[in-house]
DNA sequence: CTACTATTGGCAATAAATTGCCAATACAGT
DNA sequence: ACTGTATTGGCAATTTATTGCCAATAGTAG
């Protein structure tokens, strides 16, 4: 009986993801996945992902005026926010949230969720 | 000398803009517009909001899973936030803002801008 | 090692948003 | 009202992200 196979380029797409430490595009998955084996087509960075998801091992964050990234679900899980910056289009986790979201809630909205953006340059780039 | 012509297509979409009070997609520009003009072609929507913005009357907003919404630069230009209904898929402009984004910041990164977005349920749909 | 089949990956196809093209229309100056 | 041309708007084409298809590849049980 075969259920699940494990491959390298599996591996490597789960590795990448994993040990990230932010939220990854589909193109940064396929760049670092394909720094450790040889061959990982784009096709198969998608398909992954998709599974890891349905799995619930990582979970889709959208963006404006970009594709999802993806980020472990265990890290979404904790309330975060996010930092873009402008000049790698790279995203990062950020901790901490602001207080007092519902004082601007206008009359008659019911707040389910926020999402805090702060973007500028990451170190690397300032 | 013929320069700017004014049809009743492109007052139709500054106004709908202008009264919206809140940012609105180019499809729901074409609705509104379509209510006042008989004949207006989402073509011609795309090209007035572009021009609009060329002129610097009409800022874009680009938001996650969506196309972009257009809202007018003088209450852009005010620092606010925006809400989005679940429901109905519309945005609404929201005052006031968190503080305390400063401490969020990791080390030796730069903040510039940031963006909140409340979501959940609006008046309407609540 | 062999056979079975899950998985891969290149390429075409799709989906959604936006733009190019261009003949028909309708402002604006005379 | 007449004419010149700015503007319109339908449709095809483009762009970007993602998925379908399927022959080739490669895990894995025996």
């Amino acid at each position: 009986m075969t259920q699940q196979r494990t491959t390298k380029q599996f591996e490597a797409i789960r590795k990448a993801i994993d040990s990230a430490g932010r939220p990854l595009s589909i193109e940064e998955i396929h760049d670092v996945a394909s720094r450790t084996v040889e061959t990982v087509g784009q096709r198969t960075v998608y398909r992954v992902v998709r599974q890891l998801q349905d799995e619930g091992m990582i979970v889709g964050v959208s963006v404006p005026n970009g594709s999802d990234r993806y980020e472990l679900a265990s890290i979404a899980s904790k309330h975060h926010h996010h930092f873009h910056c402008k000049a790698c289009d790279r995203f990062f986790d950020v901790d901490g949230c602001p207080g007092g979201l519902k004082k601007m809630v206008p009359k008659g909205f019911v707040l389910e969720h926020h999402d805090l953006t702060l973007s500028g340059l990451c170190a690397a780039c300032a």
